[in-house]
This record gives C-alpha cells, structure tokens and sequence, in this order.
RNA sequence: GGGCCAUUAGCUCAGGUGGUUAGAGCGCACGCCUGAUAAGCGUGAGGUCCGAGGUUCAACUCCUCGAUGGCCCA
C-alpha cells in the first residue's frame, strides 16, 4: 500500500520508553541554544520587577564535583521558579580568582613549594602562571552548568582578578579605612609555616583535624620562699602539648580560684608536688590518694608570684619579668595539671597575659616554622619535628614528670594540610568587632533555611566575633591599598581608587596598567612630610574580602553602574552549602555591615542613579534569604574525599540517569539543609522511576489524542465535566498552589514532594487508571472532557516540575502547547478552585475500593468475575459529599466489578455500633479516672449508641459519679455484621456478596475469553486500532456462553466477524484457554 | 573539652501543641490487570520507636542520665 492514505500525521511525538534520558536532554541543550532561549526569556521580563540572585563564584581553579550539582540545583530552582511568577531574574557568573589554592595549585604544577622558589622564579612569572592556571577549569565549570540545566549568564561574568574588579575591592578597603575599620595590629595569629602566611578564624575553622600530639607533664623547680612546709625539692606540675614553646617559656599561670595541693610520695621526705587538686587523679592517678599524702593546700592566688626555674634555657631572657608565676582566669581546671606554661609569642591566652604582666617576649621560632640555626640541639629544626629531641632533653634536666600522646583536633592549613603554628605577628585586621552588633542585627533580618542555621550557628559565630584578619604574607591576590612611610610607619595613605593612586604619583597610570604584585609595588612618593618615601605594604588580602565584596564589585561600583548596583542590592536570595557559613555568607554581611551607609550611598559619584535608589536599605543585609544544604555522602553515608577515592564525577551520573533525575534526586531525597547519601541505585528507584511514570502519562495521553483529539472549542467547559475529571482538577489546582507556596517559602523539597504525590497518587494510580476506557474514542463530548482534562493536567504539570526538572518537562510542554515551559507562568492565570467536597467524596470512594479489593482478595474471587453487590458504609458527612459520593459510585462499581453499590445506614441490620472513647476529650473531664471511663464508653451497646445519635441523652458513670456524655468523647464506628464478605478502616466498611451465580460466572467467562483474546492481539502485533476476523471453538457449553455475551465479546475487541464452531481448522497461531474444566480455542486473524 | 542535631520496618525517611491500631517509598512475599505492557495496580509480612530512669490517667512525643553517629566550636 502506497504511503499516505492510512497514515495520520503525529500530532504528538511519542515519547519511547527505552530512550534514554541523556539523548533526549541532548535534543534541549541544543534546542535550547539555538533558540537563545535563557537570554530570550530574561529580555521577555525586561522592565518586570527584579528578584536579586548572588551567584557566590566558585573558585575557578577547582574540579566541580556533585555537592556543587546540588547546590547550583537550589540556586537554578528558586531562580526558575521567580522567572516564572513573573520577575526579572539576571544571573551574572561570577569567578573568584585570587587566593593561596591557585597559588598551590600553581607551585605543584611548576613543582616548587614555598616563598623562596617563587621569590627565585619571580613574582611577575610566579602571578602570570597565577592569572593562567584560574582558567584551566573553566571550560569544566560552563560545561557542568551547562549540562545540569543551570541557566546562568557566563557572557559578562564578574572576575575578582579583573581591574575594575580590584578597584571596587580598594574602595571598599579606603571605606573602610576613612572610618578607622582597617588597623595594623599585631597579635597572635594561626599561622602556616609552609605557605608563609596567617590565616583568618574562617580559613583555620574549615581545617581541623584530630592529630595526635605530645602530652607532657613537666615538674619544675621552685624557688623556695619562706613559709614552705618542705625543706627538699618542690616541684610543680606543667602540663603542654606544644613541647617547642618551652623554649620561649616565660611564666607559668594557675587559675586564682582554684585549689592546688602540695604532695609528698608516702615514705619519702626530699621532694614534693604541687599541683590542682582537681586534677589530681589524671596526673597521680586513681589510686593516688592511698600512695600520696597532702601536705598542703593553696588557693592560686595564694601561688602567684612564686618563682620556679624554667625547663629549658636555650634562648636568653631579653628584658621582661620571667619565670614568675601569675594567676589568670582562663587556666582551665578540667584539663592537665591545672598550671599552664606561658609563652607569649605562641598563643592567643600567653600573648595577653604576657602584656598583662610586662613578660619577657622570646620568639625564637623563624616563618618557616624553624627554630634558629644558633638555638642549641635543635637549631635549623622544624618546631613539630622537634620533639623527641626535646623531651630528651627535658629527661636529662630531670625536669620531665611524663610524656604520653594525646589526640585531639587540631588546626591544620584548610589548603596545604601543614599544622599550623600560633604565632606573633603583624597583620591588617577589618575591626569586624566595632560593628559586631549591628551584624548581629542584620543578621536577624534574614530569613535562614534552616532557621536554625541563623540564629544558632551563624548567630553563634557572630557573637563571638573577632577581628578579621585580612592581609596575607602572598603574591597572588588583591594588593593591599597601604602606602606607609618607610621612615615613618605611622604615616600612612590608603589608595581608594586608581586615580588616587595616580594623583599621588602625578602620572596617569600605563594603558596596560596591573594592579597586581610586583608591579604595584613599584609606586612610590615622596612622603608629604617631607622625609621618607611612601611604600606599599606588602601583602594582599584574604580572597574571601574580594568574594565578599561582589554585591558592589561585580558592577565596577561606585565607579560605574550605580543604578544597576542599586537595583540588585541586597539580594533577594542566596543558596551556597553550609561549609560557607563561616565563609561567603560572613563575608558578604561583615562587609556591607562595616561600609554601612557608605555602600547605597556610593562614595565618589552620590547623585548618579538616586532615583532608583529607593530599594537598598542601608539598614539591610546583604541577602534577605538564604538557603543552606547539606553535604553530599556517598552510598554509605561516609563523607565523599578524594583520599577516600569515594567521589562522584558529576557529568558521568548525568550521563547515566540524566541531569533531571539527578536533580530531582538531590532535592526530594531529604530536606536539603539535611546531609543525603548519593546512590545511584536509589536514583534510579525513586527520581528515575517518578520521571519515568510522568512519561507514560504523558505516551498514553498522546497515543490516543493522535487519533484526532486536540484542544478545541468542543471540549466541554471544566464544571460540565464528569465528577472523576473535576476531582483531578481540583487536586491539581491544590497542588499548584502549595507547590508555589511552598517555593516562596524556600522550602523546595515540599514543593517537590507535592508536585510528586499529584503525579503519582492522583494522576497515574487513580485519574488514568481508571478512566482509560474514555480515551479510547477521541469524538464523544465525555471522551472530550477526558482528553482536555489530561491535557490541562500534563502541561500545568510540566510547570510544576520545571524548575526542577527542566528538561523532560520542556520536551512535554512543548508537545502538548508548541511553548517552552520555561517561559510559561507557574500558576495558571485561571485556576480551577479546589473543591474540598469533592476531595472528600474521592478519599472515600477510594477507601472503599481499597476495602472491597481487599474482601475479593479474602473471598478468593478475582476482579474478573463480576458480583452482584456490595454492601458499604461511610461516616456521617453532610448532603454535598453524600450526593458527590453518590456521583462517584459507578467509578467504584467498575473498579470493583460489582452490579450494584448499597450504602447501609446506621439502622441497618448489618449494621452494628461500636463506641471508640477520645481519650484526649475525656481526659480532660476525668483525669486519673481516663481508662475506667473510657471503658464504660466503649462498653456501650449497639441500641444505646444508635439512640445517641438521635440525639437522645446517654449517661456514663464511674464510681457513683455520673456524666452526660458528649459528641466530642466519643467517635462511633459501624461493623459490618452479617453473610458478607467484609474489610473494615475504622468507621468505613465494604462487605462484598461473593455469591456466584450461574449468570455471574457466564458473564466471568466472557470476560476471561476477552481477556485471552486481546493478549492475543497483542501477541499478534497489531495495533490497538485494528479489526479483526475471530473464531471460537469449544464444547457447546462454552460457545452458549460466547454466543449469549456475542455483541459484548465482539465490541471489546473490535471483531467485525466473530465464528462459533466446534473446532479450528489447523491455525498456528490458535490458542487454548482452559475454563472451568473446559477448553476453548481461540484464533484471530486482521480485518483489512 | 563545650554546643547543636540525629537515632522509628531489611534500606531511605514521615510522624503540629502528649491521647491508645506508629506511617510512606524501596526491597521482599503473594496476587491483580492486560487498549499505559521493557508499563500499570493491589494485598500482606516486617517495629522493645537507641538504652535506663522520671513526670503524667496517658510518652515515639516532655524531663534527666547514658550509648552510638554526625556537624560546629575551642
């Protein structure tokens, strides 16, 4: 047959199960592009209100792994979902570049480590390769994003290593400086002797890690005063983990308020202890108090001011008060020997004590985290290394009293992994403390997901805020904008912009002018007074402070774009993962706090813009809400490492299972602020499995709409429909509006998780199901309610899902509309309204089939065979559910295969009454007396119950005392009793008449011969719209049954002949069908 | 060492303000349906709600102590 005539042109691609999701996504990602639809769809809402996202930049020099994948899910659902409620949506990439990780990801490339190899290859060298390497994974990054469906504006990406960039960030810092916010300190900070620089409190907080460390106890020598109860050696017990200070021991600390005892061995005169009481046990041990005898207490006061002899005398006292001991109240009784060594070079506590107390200042330690080659034994020595070698000397000097290990988490460089050193240094510091409250205030403002995220570890953080330590002893990063006087440092200028620095200089910078190391370095001046020259400092800054800055940098603002900054401060939203608590989100917030004002106001050019100015409140923070997830384990809940070698390559998992699963996945699997375990098998069984459902749905409605249905006038309007197609429509109106609710609350995996149910309960287990029979014929007006029913559900559907799922959902959308989801609006302009009746009706027309399926399933009777009636019962509900309920009734006979559905009233003989007591009701009347009168409730009869609901008065009592009782205490349930065949849920029951009569059972067997005949059909390869020829042979008993149910048996499987004989003639392709004993043979052949 | 959060079926997770039958999905077993078929659906088994005390008429739920795991802080 030549093509053409019998053909129908697809109105609607099928969608073939087996095709993989990746080829199908491919199919948008290029559609997608050449369509241009992101920017189409941003310059579609030019002009609409904006809602603000801070894209927080990656670090451009990182592999993307799949924690990312589910944080840019968050970021791109809130944004879709804002998009398609009607707002402008920019979304600008941004990339931070600065930082020690690519100047370590640089030296392992060129196979050097530490200052001096780059300080010999040259700082220039040393930064080009800096500036180059940023890029290496870019193309990584674009194309991740890319593949997962994060729409996201790479075309004018903000770059923290950019010129116009680096100015902003030395606005921010003269700001800063103009109101005394930016000092040189110098003060005991984290420091990494291998990367040469100090660390900030966030950098240290992400790198601890249990470390095993020495745990000494040392007993020191003291000066005998007057007043002492031993004329021998006393000694006091010294308790430290960091063995190398004791070269730079200056004092020792007791707590003032706590007591220390002074002891002497049993049988032993010469020498004695001292040490906190409390602490007695750790350094003596349990049995201590049986080998040792107390020969004095003290108060720590009381100890203050004595001196002892210090363990090691390598490195001469300068000036200061040494070897003294001082009382203090951070000397904690719940660790060591309750005396602590001091060494005010090497620790937060030493440093301030030693101010406190004029102590000597011995730092005989180098920034390579040596100890000087002239230091004895262990000059030219790492300090850690050290060790053993000084506590054998500590042995020899007889100084030592034990030496153990102890674990506990220490801090290590979050980048390098190198322990890090506290240690005495000069720093620029962000006086974060100054405006610490008013963090604290902001910080109030924002809407946290998790709540508790804010308030509690956030909250946390800022209360115990310190200053921010900025400056870094580094090459590659944002040059500090100081110029100091090299002869005299108080003289100081801080460059808040280019052409400062070119008016100080009184040259215009070079065209291809950098502000970065060394070249910077290379401007100098005159100091204004008159003597010295003015010189940068050194460093750079902590690359967080340029990260922290983008809400202005990434517009070049105040210098340019002062109404686009003003439009998008403060963001609306923000999502990164919770390990950027300490980082981003501090950042963000410590610097729009410390510029206050000066960040809407901005400086140099107040007046442009003003009229967009209305929105930033200087008051607010940064962002106002945040969403905060979790990490992402591997199968077996551990945390995924690349030492562990239990990473997931995120392109290879979205290849597998498609960048929708995938997605879907990382949201639904658990709130997201919760950790998941990332398993490809329960991908595949959840995420998978639900998209895979919405497919069918979606194959099924276009199969049969391809035989001529599309949206038209001649479909029925919604409330003319049947009752099955309002009730669909009704939960997808409630589903939409809580989806949307619950996506403007943030709460994404609710959104989800509704959207899912919908789908799957509603749509697939119940709608489709049982309404497929009406979709078999395209023309009839219920035929037409069906198909505009589905169709109005699979594209509101499709919107729902979108931002989730924004591939398969765009695939649909666009079959079923010829639009891109993604420019469609989330909420349909006109919603069908929920109709909470008709809900009802449906849950329990649905508990009864459930019921009823269950008494068939008891009985043994299968679906096929019909029977003549149920028998049920519902709870009282008023007349608009009871007519809906009715309505919904041959739904339910269908379902059940059953003749007729009977509701049974209270009166009714099958009928009897149960009390349940509400304890929660009664307890309130009854207290201690709740089990006895619950149980006379329950113990009323079925005639007692019935005539209290007529209204007529029932009174229990316990104990004499007597009580009305009231609607509220009790909740009446029916029982079936009788011949039937009953399953019972509380207060509903189905009870189903098993009885087979002989009609029934011919009735059975027709449809068991239809049955058996269309599986045939099947086998056969036709296609559902073929005729065919039909032969049945088989006893007369059975070509009876065939003949009396011959117009039925034909129609079902659209025989146009149908032949009753008493046997085949030889057909291969016949089939034998056993029946009640009896055999038929069954043979069809196509009608053409 | 301090703070926070978890601990519920074999697995992954739900379970306002305490209320007497502790739920779902997956897996398992059995079955249904056969015009969604490399699909769809049902029924069932399976629990000392981490442990021990306490408050209460009543505790998965509140309190105390402890165990295990995780996160954060120092």
């Amino acid at each position: 047959m030549a093509a053409g005539a019998g053909e129908t042109v697809l109105r609607y691609r099928v969608l073939p199960p087996e095709r993989a999701a990746r080829e199908l996504e491919e199919e948008l990602l290029a559609r997608w592009q050449s369509e241009d639809l992101f920017h189409q769809s941003l310059v579609a809402r030019e002009g609409a209100p904006e809602f603000v996202f801070f894209e927080g930049p990656p670090t451009a020099n990182g592999r993307p792994g799949i924690h990312h994948v589910f944080s840019r899910t968050l970021k791109d659902l809130f944004c879709r979902h804002r998009a398609m409620r009607g707002f402008h949506v920019s979304r600008k990439a941004g990339w931070d570049t600065h930082g020690l990780p690519v100047e370590i990801e640089v030296e392992k490339a060129l196979g050097i480590s530490g200052k001096q190899d780059i300080e010999k290859l040259g700082v220039e060298e040393f930064n080009r390769r800096c500036r180059e390497s940023v890029w290496k994974y870019r193309e990584e990054w674009e194309k991740l994003s890319a593949r997962m469906g994060y729409w996201l504006d790479y075309t004018n990406p903000y770059v923290t290593y950019s010129n116009d960039y680096v100015e902003s960030v030395w606005w921010a810092l003269k700001t800063l400086y103009d109101k005394e916010l930016l000092y040189q300190g110098h003060k005991i900070l984290p420091y990494c002797p291998r990367c040469g620089t100090s660390l900030s409190s966030h950098e240290v907080a992400q790198g601890y890690e249990d470390t095993e460390d020495p745990s000494i106890y040392l007993a020191l020598d003291l000066e005998s005063a007057p007043g002492s109860v031993s004329s021998g050696r006393r000694r006091i017990v010294v308790w430290t983990t960091t063995p190398w200070t004791l070269l730079s021991n200056a004092a020792l600390a007791v707590n003032p308020g706590l007591t220390y005892i002074e002891v002497r061995k049993n049988g032993r005169t010469d020498w004695t202890l001292l040490l906190a009481e409390s602490r007695a046990i750790a350094v003596l041990g349990q049995e201590w108090r049986s080998k040792w005898e107390i020969v004095a207490k003290f108060s720590g006061s009381e100890l203050a001011g004595m001196r002892y002899k210090r363990p090691l005398d390598w490195v001469p006292y300068a000036e200061g008060a040494h070897e003294v001991i001082v009382a203090e109240d951070f000397v904690s009784a719940d660790d060591g020997s309750g005396v602590v060594h001091m060494s005010p070079a090497f620790g937060a506590d030493d440093y301030m004590a030693g101010k406190k107390h004029g102590l000597a200042f011995l730092q005989p330690v180098n920034a390579r985290g040596e100890f000087p080659a002239d230091v004895p034994v262990v000059g030219g020595m790492g300090v850690k290394a050290a060790a053993p070698q000084i506590i054998e000397e500590l042995k020899k000097r007889d100084v030592l009293w034990k030496a153990g290990t102890v674990h506990h988490p220490y801090p290590h460089c979050w980048r390098c992994g190198t322990p890090l050193l506290y240690y005495a240094r000069s720093s620029w510091f962000v006086r974060t403390t100054a405006f610490k409250d008013e963090m604290i205030a902001r910080n109030a403002a924002i809407n946290w997901s998790p709540p508790d995220m804010g308030a509690g570890r956030f909250g946390m953080w800022l209360e115990n805020n310190i200053d921010w330590a900025i400056s870094r002893d580094r090459y590659w990063g944002t040059p500090l904008p100081v110029w100091v006087n090299d002869e005299d440092p108080s003289e100081v200028e801080v460059m808040g912009s280019y052409a400062d620095l070119a008016a100080r200089t009184g040259r215009a910078l070079p065209d291809d002018f950098d502000p970065h190391k060394p070249f910077i370095d290379a401007y100098t001046w005159p100091a204004k007074s008159g003597t010295g020259t003015m010189r940068r400092a050194t460093e750079v800054i902590d690359a967080w402070f340029d990260s922290g800055s983008m809400s202005f940098a990434q517009w070049h603002y105040p210098f340019e774009n002062a109404e686009l900054f003003r439009r998008h401060f403060p963001a609306d939203f923000i999502a990164e993962g919770v390990d950027q608590t300490r980082g981003w989100f501090y950042s963000l917030l410590a610097i729009a706090t410390g510029l206050g004002d000066d960040l809407v106001k901005g400086g140099v050019n107040p007046s442009a813009g003003s009229s967009a100015g209305s929105s930033a409140n200087p008051l607010a923070s940064p962002f106002r809400n945040v969403v905060v997830n979790d990490l992402v384990l591997d199968a077996n809940g551990q945390k995924m490492s690349k030492s562990r070698g239990n990473t997931v390559e995120p392109m290879a998992v979205m290849e597998r299972h498609g960048a929708d699963a995938v997605r879907l996945f990382l949201v639904t699997a658990s709130q997201v602020w919760k950790p998941r375990s990332f398993d490809e098998a329960v991908i595949r069984g959840t995420a998978g499995r639900f998209l895979v459902t919405l497919k069918n749905l979606y194959g099924f409605f276009a199969e049969y709409a391809n035989f001529g249905w599309a949206p038209s006038p001649a479909d029925p309007g919604r409330d003319d429909r049947p009752a099955i197609d309002r009730w669909v429509l009704s939960r997808l109106a409630s589903a939409e509006a809580g989806a949307n609710r619950l996506l403007d609350a943030f709460d994404a995996t609710g959104a989800a998780r509704v959207v899912m149910e919908f789908v799957d309960e509603d749509v697939s287990k119940w709608y489709v199901r049982s309404s497929r029979r009406r979709f078999w014929d395209a023309r009839g007006t219920d035929s037409r309610a069906a198909f505009a029913t589905l169709h109005e559900v699979l594209v509101a559907t499709c919107r729902l899902l979108a931002p989730f799922a924004p591939f398969v959902t765009d695939w649909m959308h666009r079959e079923l509309t010829g639009e891109s989801v993604h420019v469609a609006p989330y909420v349909r302009p006109d919603p069908f309204a929920p109709k909470p009746d008709l809900d009802e009706a449906m849950r329990e027309i649905r508990t009864l089939a459930t019921l009823g399926r269950a008494a068939r399933e008891a009985a043994g009777v299968n679906v096929r065979q019909p029977l003549a009636r149920m028998v049920c019962v519902l709870p009282v509900h008023g007349p608009a559910v009871d007519a809906l309920v009715q309505e919904l009734v041959p739904l339910l006979a269908a379902e059940l295969n059953v003749k007729s559905v009977e509701f049974a009233s209270s009166a009714d003989a099958l009928v009897s009454l149960e009390a349940k007591p509400n304890f929660r009701a009664l307890g309130q009347r009854w207290g201690k007396e709740t089990p006895r009168a619950a149980a006379a409730v329950a113990a009323l009869s079925s005639d007692t119950l019935r005539a209290f609901e007529r209204g007529e008065p029932v009174i229990i009592g316990v104990d004499g005392t007597d009580h009305q009782l009231t609607a509220e205490e009790v909740t009446i349930h029916r029982r079936a009793s009788g011949p039937l065949e009953v399953q019972e849920d509380g207060a509903r029951f189905a009870a189903i008449d098993t009885t087979v009569t002989p009609e029934l059972r011919a009735e059975g067997m027709a449809r068991e011969m239809v049955s058996r005949i269309q599986r045939l059909r099947k086998d056969t390869g036709l296609a559902v719209s073929d005729r065919i020829r039909l032969q049945i042979a088989g006893p007369d008993a059975l070509r009876a049954i065939a003949e009396q149910h011959r117009q039925w048996i034909a129609g079902e499987v659209l025989a146009r002949e149908m032949i009753l004989t008493d046997a085949l003639s030889a057909d291969p392709s016949a089939i034998a069908l056993e029946l009640d004993g009896m055999t038929a043979h069954i043979a069809l052949t196509r009608d053409s």
